[in-house]
DNA sequence: ATACATAAAAATGTCAAAATTTTTGGATGT
DNA sequence: ACATCCAAAAATTTTGACATTTTTATGTAT
């Protein structure tokens, strides 16, 4: 049995929560997970306080771990806040940032861009759907990534996979056009961004 | 000796680490706080993972504790960002929150402006300092608490401590006029947010 | 002196077992 | 049928020992 480190049980029970493979509400019993990974109890303990901190996972004493609940009203909650905090980054960013940004931001949407042609031309494998899931968040970490506070940073990252969490396992029917929306939207983004219009780019974010 | 429960650790440890008795930056280790507490360094560990959650301890693997750092930049940062969460769950509450919410406010600034009375009347002693810490969140929680944004409140929690982790050991000489100013400004955002009116609370905040 | 390698010490991480707490399932009585 | 109590089972937490990694101290060569 393949033997697996800390930090790949980490990746791993990442992976699976913003993924929604752990439903969202769903108890996470170390036990059950110790033969899986081959480690103690104590480990995976260790690990699920570790991702309590991003939010994926709720911690109560005596009472465990449970990957994070989700309700259409947490759903928009978190929407809501994401939005702002997006929003926020953004406008800092367009306000203070130089070159740099512009040139990492560029790149980020290069890619991204690419994974999405690639995604409506063939259909979504979830192969593709896991790159493009990544390249997304580059995208809009790159947005912020001007923005000179690293707390914001740090939070936006937290929610971010909250975010991703709560939607995943929703919405996985996403309609035909739903993707093509969802490329306008991010080049619309770009293009606020770039011109370093900041109202035109929270309208955008929304 | 004394033994303590975990929570109490938990509380312990947070009550020192946003009081600076354990300084910003310093490295925590589950060695040296096991004779302190009488239990053994994994439960110094789990704690110490539970309170990195909130922000105010740093964790890395291999390389332990630290109580966060905290330099002039990630002052100014943090407190920009907790202007921005304060102000938005502010403005949010004034536009959506009902009696129930107007009530608290007042409570909680009832509350808090006693002991200011008090405190600027008689001088600063260390308990009446500990008093008015948790009077004063609780007046600023109050206040974002209309705001419907379960995630904001939470987030917000966490920046409240980590900002007073990082300012109260650099601010401890406050002048006798910036206790009046603060008295002033709790003034001020209440009577903003009762007469509803989001851009003079905005504004307070600020 | 400075840099580098190495050994000793300290700190951190992992484990399996024991202690504690919560949950489950059934028996009893209303 | 419903609630309450109790015992068994399961889950969680704590512990102390052991393994691993990092840090510190020491000695050697440039």
């Amino acid at each position: 049995m393949k033997t697996f480190s800390t930090n790949e049980i980490y990746s791993d029970l990442y992976e699976q929560l913003i993924n929604a493979v752990i439903p969202a509400g769903s108890k996470i019993k170390p036990v059950e997970l110790q033969s899986k990974y081959g480690c103690s109890t104590n480990t995976i303990r260790d690990t699920l306080l570790r991702l309590s901190k991003i939010g994926l996972v709720t911690f109560q004493m005596q009472r465990g771990f449970r990957a994070r609940e989700t309700s259409p009203e947490k759903r928009s909650d978190i929407a809501k806040f994401r939005v702002l905090l997006e929003q926020e980054g953004a406008a800092l960013s367009i306000r203070k940032a130089g070159l740099d940004w512009e040139i990492r931001l560029n790149t980020a949407h290069h890619k991204l861009s690419h994974i999405e042609k690639l995604m409506s031309k063939h259909g979504l494998t979830d192969e593709h759907l896991l790159v493009w899931s990544s390249a997304e968040f580059e995208f809009h970490d790159a947005l912020i990534s001007g923005c000179a506070s690293d707390i914001l940073i740090e939070t936006y990252g937290h929610i971010y996979a909250q975010f991703r969490q709560q939607f995943v396992a929703q919405e996985r029917d996403f309609g035909a056009n739903y993707f093509e929306s969802i490329i306008h939207e991010h080049a619309t983004i770009l293009q606020a961004a770039l011109a370093r219009n900041e109202e035109a780019c929270k309208q955008a974010i929304h």
